[in-house]
DNA sequence: CGATACGTCCTTTTT
DNA sequence: GGACGTATCG
C-alpha cells in the first residue's frame, strides 16, 4: 500500500486508528481514497478482521467500489467486511432477528409506489376523500414521523387538536396495520425497526456493538435522525474505544427535505467531545476558476464551518453564462455547446453532464438531443425498474416469495387479463376482511357459484400456478424461476401478441431484465429470492439507470449527481423559482445554495450555466427572472452572452432544425442515393468541402444535401456539383 | 369486462 | 402539455 500519494491531511485521517473522528471532506478532496486507505490500513497494518468493520456508504455502487478498491490495496478479499447503505445493512440485520419483533424473516420492502397504494387504500377504507387527503403529502408526512420515531399513537397525542390531524393519524395507523399484515417494511421502517430491535433486545445490540469495533460513515451530512441514532447506539459509550469515523461535508448537505439533519455533522464534537477533527480542503478535481465560483457562492451560507477549497490546478477556462429566450432555446444552446465540446475540445460524451434542478426540465433537453442525434442517458426518470412490465414481473416474484402478500396479488392477479374483474376482487376482499385471510387464502375459501364460472376457474388456476412457482423457487435457480414465471403466467404470450413498437420495447426490456438476473446470479451465487428482491428495491436511481454501452452525455438532477464528477458540466434552468426552487425560509434557501454548490463542484474543466427568460410551465409560458445565485458568482471569471453561436450555424428561429449532426436517416434519402452518380452520403456522415472545410451531413433529400459546417454554418448544396468528399 | 373519452392536477429533490 | 383517474359506452 502506497501512502506517499497522500497529502498531510489525508495521511492524518488514514492513520487515525482509535477514538472518534470527523473528517470534513470538501468536494473533490479525495474522500474515497481516504476511506479505502484507512480501511486497508486497519486490516493490513493493525490486524483488524474485516468482519469487525462496518462501513456505511450512500449508495450500493459506492459500497461495491469501496470493497474492490480495498481488496486491490491489500491484495486480499474482504468479503466479510460489512459494507453497504444504511438500508442495506439494516436489511441484513433484520433478516436475522426480525422474528423477535413479530415479523417473518421473509419480509418484503415497500417502495414509494407500493406505499402509495397502501395509503390510498387506507384513505378510502376510512371513507375519506383523496382530494382532501393527498396521497403524496401523507406519504412524506408519514416518512417524516418515522424518521423522528413518532408512531401513530404518539402522533395522535401530539396532534389531537384538529379534525384533520386526527384523520391523518388514523390513516397512519391503518397504513401501519396493513403493512404489518403484509409482512412489509417501508424504507424508513428498515432503520426504525432495527433501532426498535436494538432497544428491545439488548443482547442483540450488544452482539453488534461488540462485533463492529470500527464504524465508518460516509456522507455523514446527509444522515437523518434515526440513522444518527443508529450510529450512536452502535458506536457510543463503548467499553473499548468509540471508533466512529465519519466523513462528510456540511456544504453538501442536500437532503434536508428527507429528514437529513445538518446538525448531525455540525454537532459531532458535542456527541463525541474528544473527537479528532480533520479538515481536507485541498481539491484535486476542479480548475481554480470553478473552485473560486464554488467558494464564493457557498460563502453566502451561515450554517457551516469555515472552509475554503484550494487547488494547485491552473486557472482554467472562464465560466460561460447564457441567457436563452425559452427552454427550447436553452436546450438548443446546450446541444451546441456539446457539439463544440465534442468537436473542438474533443471531449468524450461520457465526460459531459447536464444537471437540472427538477426532472421536468429533462424533457426539452432530451427532445433537442434526439433531434441533433446527441447520444444521452437520463438518470432516474422512467427508469428500468419502474417500467410496468418489470414491476409486474417483480410483483410475481414477490407473490411467489410470499403467497400472502396482498398488494402483489392485486397487481398481477389479472395481468395478463384473465377475466378476473372488479366484482371478483371485491368479493375476495370481503372474504379476506370477514375471515382475516390473505387474498390468496380467500381464493381457497371461495365457494363455487359465488362468482362467475370463468373467474372461478381462472382464480383456481392462478393459485395453483403461484404455489407451483413457490415450490419451484426452493430448488430452481433464480433465472429459471423467473423464466418459468414469465412463460407460464402467460405474460410472454401477452407481450408477444402486442406488435406495436411499445410492445416490442417491453419484450426487449424483459430480455434486459433476464440478463440482469443472470448477472446478479453470477455475482451472488448464495443469495436467495428474497435477497434478490430486496436488492432491487434498494437500488438507487443512478444504479437503476442502465449503464448503456457507448459514449453518452448524462442528463440528471443535481441530487443524482452527488458524488460524481465530469470534465464538462452544464447547469440548466438557473432561474428564480427553479433554482432556488423555493425560498420559504432562510434554511431552505441555504439548502438550495448547497445544491448549487454541489452542482458547480461536479465540474473538472469547464462549466456552462444557462437560464431561460420564458419557460413553459404546465403548458403555458411564464416569464422568468434569472437566479439570484448568478449574482453571487465572481464576475471576473464569468463570460456572459445572450446571443452566441460558436459553430456558426445561422438560423432565425430557435425551433428550426439545426446545429448538430448525426440525425436519423430519413427514409426517402435511401432512394435518392441509388439514382445519384457521385458518392452516396447519408446523415451523420462527416465530409469535407473544398472551400468550407469539415462538416457533417444533416439531411439528404433528392439531389439536395444539407450540411452543417464547423465554421460556416448550415449550407444546402446540390449533391452532383458540390465539391465534397467523405472523410 | 375492457376500451375509449374527457376532466383534473401537476413539479422539487429520493433511500 | 401530458399523465392519470373517473365516466361512459360497446
Amino acid at each position: 500500500m502506497d501512502l506517499t500519494i497522500l497529502n498531510d491531511k489525508q495521511l492524518e485521517a488514514v492513520n487515525h486508528v482509535n477514538g472518534p473522528a470527523l473528517v470534513i471532506a470538501g468536494a473533490g478532496s479525495g474522500k474515497t481514497r481516504v476511506l479505502t486507505h484507512r480501511i486497508a490500513n486497519l486490516i493490513f497494518k493493525h490486524g483488524v478482521s474485516p468482519y469487525r468493520i462496518l462501513s456505511i456508504t450512500f449508495t450500493n455502487k459506492a459500497a461495491n467500489e469501496m470493497r474492490e478498491r480495498v481488496e486491490e490495496l491489500i491484495n486480499n478479499d474482504v468479503r466479510d467486511m460489512w459494507i453497504g447503505t444504511f438500508h442495506g445493512v439494516c436489511v441484513r440485520i433484520l433478516r436475522r432477528h426480525i422474528e423477535k419483533l413479530g415479523y417473518d424473516r421473509s419480509f418484503v420492502i415497500f417502495d414509494a409506489d407500493d406505499q402509495k397504494v397502501v395509503i390510498k387504500e387506507s384513505i378510502s377504507d376510512l371513507q375519506l376523500n383523496t382530494n382532501d387527503f393527498d396521497v403524496n403529502s401523507i406519504r412524506s408526512l408519514i416518512s417524516q414521523q418515522k424518521n423522528n420515531r413518532i408512531n401513530p399513537d404518539l402522533f395522535l397525542k401530539e396532534n389531537s387538536g384538529d379534525y384533520r390531524s386526527r384523520k391523518i393519524a388514523e390513516i397512519y395507523q391503518l397504513y401501519e396495520k396493513k403493512l404489518k399484515k403484509s409482512n412489509g417494511l417501508d424504507f424508513d421502517d428498515l432503520i426504525v425497526k432495527t433501532i426498535d430491535l436494538f432497544e428491545r433486545h439488548e443482547d442483540v445490540l450488544n452482539y453488534y456493538r461488540q462485533q463492529f469495533s470500527y464504524i465508518l460513515v460516509d456522507e455523514y451530512q446527509d444522515t437523518n435522525r434515526v440513522q444518527y441514532l443508529l450510529v450512536k447506539m452502535l458506536g457510543k459509550n463503548k467499553s473499548e474505544n468509540e471508533n466512529v469515523f465519519v466523513v462528510g461535508d456540511e456544504d453538501q448537505s442536500i437532503y434536508g427535505w428527507r429528514g437529513a439533519d445538518i446538525r448531525n455533522i455540525l454537532g459531532f464534537e458535542k456527541d463525541f467531545p474528544d473527537a479528532r477533527i480533520i479538515k481536507m480542503e485541498r481539491n484535486y478535481r476542479s480548475s481554480q476558476n470553478i473552485l473560486e465560483a464554488a467558494n464564493k457562492v457557498i460563502s453566502h451560507n451561515t450554517q457551516r464551518m469555515n472552509k475554503d477549497l484550494w487547488t494547485e490546478d491552473k486557472k482554467g477556462d472562464k465560466i460561460q453564462l447564457y441567457q436563452a429566450n425559452s427552454e427550447k432555446a436553452e436546450a438548443l444552446h446546450i446541444a451546441e455547446r456539446i457539439y463544440n465540446e465534442k468537436n473542438i475540445h474533443k471531449t468524450s460524451y461520457e465526460d459531459i453532464a447536464v444537471l437540472v434542478r427538477t426532472r421536468a426540465q429533462t424533457r426539452s433537453i432530451e427532445e433537442r438531443f434526439v433531434m441533433e442525434g446527441i447520444p444521452y442517458r437520463i438518470v432516474g426518470g422512467q427508469e428500468f425498474y419502474g417500467r410496468k412490465e418489470i414491476k409486474d414481473l417483480m410483483a410475481y416474484l414477490k407473490l411467489v416469495q410470499n403467497n400472502h402478500e396482498n398488494y402483489s396479488f392485486m397487481r398481477v392477479v389479472n395481468v395478463p387479463k384473465r377475466g378476473i374483474g372488479k366484482k371478483t376482487i371485491e368479493h375476495l376482499q370481503n372474504i379476506s376482511d370477514e375471515k382475516g385471510l390473505s387474498l390468496m387464502q380467500s381464493v381457497e375459501a371461495l365457494q363455487a357459484g359465488e362468482i362467475s364460472k370463468k373467474a372461478w376457474q381462472e382464480l383456481g388456476a392462478f393459485r395453483k400456478r403461484i404455489t407451483d412457482f413457490t415450490h419451484k423457487s426452493k430448488e430452481a435457480t433464480l433465472y429459471d424461476l423467473i423464466e418459468e414465471i414469465f412463460i407460464e403466467s402467460g405474460y410472454r404470450g401477452f407481450l408477444e401478441k402486442d406488435k406495436t413498437i411499445e410492445g416490442r420495447a417491453r419484450l426487449e426490456n424483459v430480455q434486459e431484465f433476464f440478463s440482469k438476473v443472470k448477472d446478479y446470479e453470477e455475482k451472488n451465487a448464495e443469495d436467495s429470492l428474497e435477497d434478490f428482491i430486496a436488492h432491487i428495491s434498494l437500488l438507487t436511481d443512478i444504479e437503476k439507470t442502465e449503464d448503456s454501452e457507448g459514449e453518452r452525455v448524462t442528463i440528471m438532477t443535481v441530487h443524482s449527481a452527488k458524488g460524481l464528477e465530469f470534465d464538462v458540466v452544464v447547469i440548466a434552468g438557473l432561474e428564480e423559482k427553479m433554482f432556488p426552487i423555493s425560498r420559504d425560509n432562510d434554511e431552505d434557501l441555504e439548502e438550495e445554495r448547497r445544491l448549487f454548490y454541489v452542482a458547480i463542484t461536479r465540474a473538472k474543466k469547464r462549466l456552462y450555466l444557462t437560464y431561460a427568460q420564458d419557460r413553459m410551465i404546465y403548458g403555458s409560458y411564464e416569464s422568468r427572472k434569472k437566479s439570484r445565485f448568478l449574482d453571487e458568482l465572481p464576475q471576473k471569471i464569468m463570460n456572459a452572452n445572450t446571443k452566441h453561436h460558436e459553430i456558426g450555424i445561422t438560423r432565425k428561429e430557435e425551433d428550426v432544425f439545426t446545429g448538430g449532426y448525426v440525425t436519423k436517416p430519413p427514409q426517402e434519402s435511401e432512394k435518392s442515393h441509388k439514382e445519384g452518380t457521385g458518392p452516396i452520403f447519408s446523415p451523420g456522415e462527416r465530409i469535407e468541402h473544398k472551400k468550407w472545410g469539415l462538416g457533417t451531413v444533416v439531411q439528404v433529400k433528392g439531389d439536395e444535401i444539407t450540411v452543417a459546417f464547423k465554421e460556416k454554418g448550415i449550407k444546402v448544396m446540390m449533391m452532383p456539383y458540390a465539391p465534397i468528399e467523405k472523410v
